[in-house]
DNA sequence: ATTTTTACCATACAAATGTATGGTAATTTG
DNA sequence: CAAATTACCATACATTTGTATGGTAAAAAT
């Protein structure tokens, strides 16, 4: 009985967490012995068991993707961040992401939506620092007095929307600095998706 | 075909996302059966196919669990606050809930974590502000410079926590303040768990 | 008043799923 | 070197799961 975890326990552990984020679903063991090329089921069967006897995973018997993960060192899974936003500064959403963050393996994404990180302080007086992750969601149409990351100009801007008869008011929270007021039909002005919501990892800060 | 759904089909539809975020699995048509007391899983079937014709759901045919939600208006579930916390008020983790708070489906919990909602402005200096929401697991074992909950001589304290041979320190992110030391035997500390996330909702936010 | 929809039931069945048993070869451990 | 462990295979089997078909009764719509 070894220590730990052989590196095929440790390949499918792994498939296991991805696939429990990517699909939101743990996999099936035919999923599994798909993806690694096994004949039969029975061979990720050992494979469970041994991770099971482990302590990696718990498994509910007889019942269908019946497997939990327990670890807590595996906790955090890094998932791609599209990009940044920082005042003033164009925002790029890359194909390959220019970095990852550690959310909980728990963290799911709402469907299509992204991460971008915080850079800079310009978003302070909202109550958002550097290194926070915005969850920015493309599909919700914005309403007045959401958060909304606007490309306006090549320039990024994380600001407060407004409609007002007509036109399009981007609100700062700092008072010094004057909404921006646009006509609606303004081809420059591009509301990337609204951001729902702000999560911050507090276990490996460093401050 | 009528334009909504029926009553019973929207109460399968919360059971569907309430087993997704609890259970943190999708059901399957056995487990609806079981719950609403069906004979079988045909009519389940029937509720489900009307949900899909309506666009609620999607399923993967034939596979296991293999219910998808497609909804955007139920982005937001309603999670339990347990508590609140601010400095030097006794923590009082009540068996009902305080107060709910809109999480979206993708922030999930990890099995046993709560919520707690931060009054005051205590925690400024740790970046955590008045309303938003920690998310505590009293499953790990704290590291150093993690945040955690605890609970020393009646009051409550959100602090970062280090170990020093023989001793707990709790320090406070505002450098005003000395750092707590305790013996590590010392029995009227206890931990209440690590805070491992904080989520600030911002679309109903209103400054 | 007739038709349609809704909400259930029973039964049946193929495929998917988890599980068990027994076997082979290579590697590691004692 | 012998024994145990690891990593696979094949085959088999009972449940689970999704699905289909046909039927009943009540409510709603036409």
């Amino acid at each position: 009985m070894s220590r730990g975890i052989t590196k095929i326990q440790e390949k499918i552990l792994d498939f296991i967490i991805e696939k429990r984020i990517g699909a939101w679903l743990p996999p099936t063991l035919a999923e599994i012995a798909r993806y690694f090329d096994y004949k039969n089921r029975a061979t990720v069967q050992q494979h469970l068991q041994a991770l099971e006897k482990k302590g990696y995973i718990k498994r509910n018997p007889k019942l269908a993707r019946g497997i939990e993960l327990t670890i807590n060192d595996k906790f955090f899974v890094p998932r791609p961040v599209l990009g940044e936003v920082a005042a003033g500064n164009p925002l790029t959403i890359y194909p390959d992401a220019i970095d990852t963050v550690e959310l909980p393996t728990i963290a799911r994404m709402p469907k299509d939506s992204f991460l971008l990180k915080v850079k800079g302080d310009s978003l302070k007086d909202a109550y958002i620092f550097n290194g926070d992750i915005i969850i920015v969601n493309p599909n919700i149409e914005p309403k007045d007095a959401h958060f909304v990351v606007a490309v306006l100009d090549d320039s990024a801007v994380v600001k407060r929307f407004y409609r007002n008869n007509g036109s399009i008011e981007l609100h700062s929270e700092n008072p010094d600095y004057k909404p921006i007021v646009v006509r609606r039909s303004y081809e420059n002005l591009k509301v990337v998706g609204v951001v729902i919501g702000v999560y911050r990892s507090m276990e490996r800060k460093a401050v």
